[in-house]
DNA sequence: CATGGTTATTGTCATTCTAACACCAATTAG
DNA sequence: CTAATTGGTGTTAGAATGACAATAACCATG
């Protein structure tokens, strides 16, 4: 073989660490490799990037044909391209991670998974290939993202209560907020629509219900405000 | 072509921005590519990965090459990937940047390079492939990461004057900065040895010379520290 | 229907951080 | 010796932060 031929002999692909929200704890949804390596090990879903797509486009074919969603929340984290990261040869993997809300969820096959999870993500056990290292490595990369960009919404059903983007934060920074600051601070950016509802069928005063307001964000942005909590 | 052979028709590269800082302006290190596509146009810094080479060691290898630099600082920022980005095939590059200090670098010959040249940041016309976009993304990067780690030190000389640091900054951030102010919060961090010495042959008052005290730095952050500007 | 259990909602104050701002000091050039 | 240049320093007003607790609204239960 060629100098330049084993130059040729490589092959890319993308993983996606997939974040879901379920009110209580920051989720991951993992497969269950159906095939070698790893056969039956927990592994994030992922594929070989085909020769004629494009990065992105190889993370959102990955994400619709495990969960059927178009259009969410993805972006690109890293490339992890150890030497001996894959058994079967050269494959450098670029992360991506996503945000969807879960119950937007619906199984769908996919060739490269045997059945697929919702797992907690502080009880995730030991991965295939370098799995375990992209996942805190996206985890990293949300925790910033998430303070510094409305991002978080993303995991939210459209209609919200406060208490419920607070325990959002709370466990992607896996730290406890005060609750009058965090509410003072959210108003004050005029970033919610309050859509005067409230909560029904709860054993207790009833929340009221919130709605990001996109559009007022994207006007800010463009007056030079920045996002952060 | 069967399919299988298909994905591993492809490549990946390295391309490295590399900064640095003459005291005036930020600085990046280009290539005249001495081979076809885009022969005699300036580029960054980058070469195929070997097939038995970890991307990071791939980068630092491209580095070395052309300033005979090793042990630098140098950090991945985001693969390129797409399909059209290359005109002789599938090639997706990972980019990285690594900061220097200017006064390290001696001219060495690359295979890959024609000629070499620092060039201003603000100056820089139409790059080959898609350098330019890479080159804005690094930059992007480089300016959230200089205000969240003392990573600025690493492209001044060991002895530097705050007139200096402050300087860097403002070229980095692209922004002006209030003089005591900025003052005050260096020193405030404790972080720089003051050195007693002074600049020399300078047609006004001299400057002090001060020294990043990196061992404290860790210490600091042992203890919960976080460094921003 | 009265009570208890549970969560939602709201404001103040002390402290800290931020941002704006101007003058004297030390040196070399001429 | 004078001019020109850059180095070095402190205060203050306003804003942001962080700590903190009592009342309101709803359902379940007896």
């Amino acid at each position: 073989m060629s100098e330049v031929e084993s130059f040729f002999k490589s092959a890319f692909s993308v993983d996606n660490v997939i974040f879901g929200f379920d009110g209580g704890d920051l989720k991951v949804l993992l497969i269950q490799r159906g095939a070698a390596p790893y056969r039956g090990k927990w592994a994030l879903p992922g594929d070989l990037v085909y020769p004629n797509e494009d990065l992105d486009t190889a993370a959102e074919r990955v994400l619709e044909q495990l969960t059927g969603l178009r259009g969410v929340y993805l972006e690109q984290v890293k490339a992890f391209g150890a030497v001996d990261r894959h058994p079967l040869g050269r494959v450098i993997t670029i992360a991506y991670y996503s945000l969807i809300k879960i119950d937007d969820y619906a199984v769908t096959p996919a060739s490269f998974a045997q059945s697929a999870r919702w797992h907690d993500f502080a009880h995730i056990g030991e991965l295939a290939f370098d799995h375990n290292e992209i996942l805190e490595t996206c985890l990293k990369q949300l925790k910033h993202k998430v303070r510094m960009a409305p991002v978080g919404f993303e995991l939210l059903p459209p209609k919200f209560t406060l208490t419920e983007l607070q325990q959002l934060y709370e466990s992607i920074l896996e730290t406890e907020l005060d609750k009058r600051n965090f509410r003072k601070k959210i108003l004050s950016m005029n970033l919610l629509i309050d859509l005067n509802e409230v909560q029904e069928g709860v054993a207790h005063r009833p929340a009221k219900l919130y709605q990001f307001d996109r559009v007022k964000y994207e006007q800010f942005v463009g007056e030079g405000f920045t996002f952060d909590v």
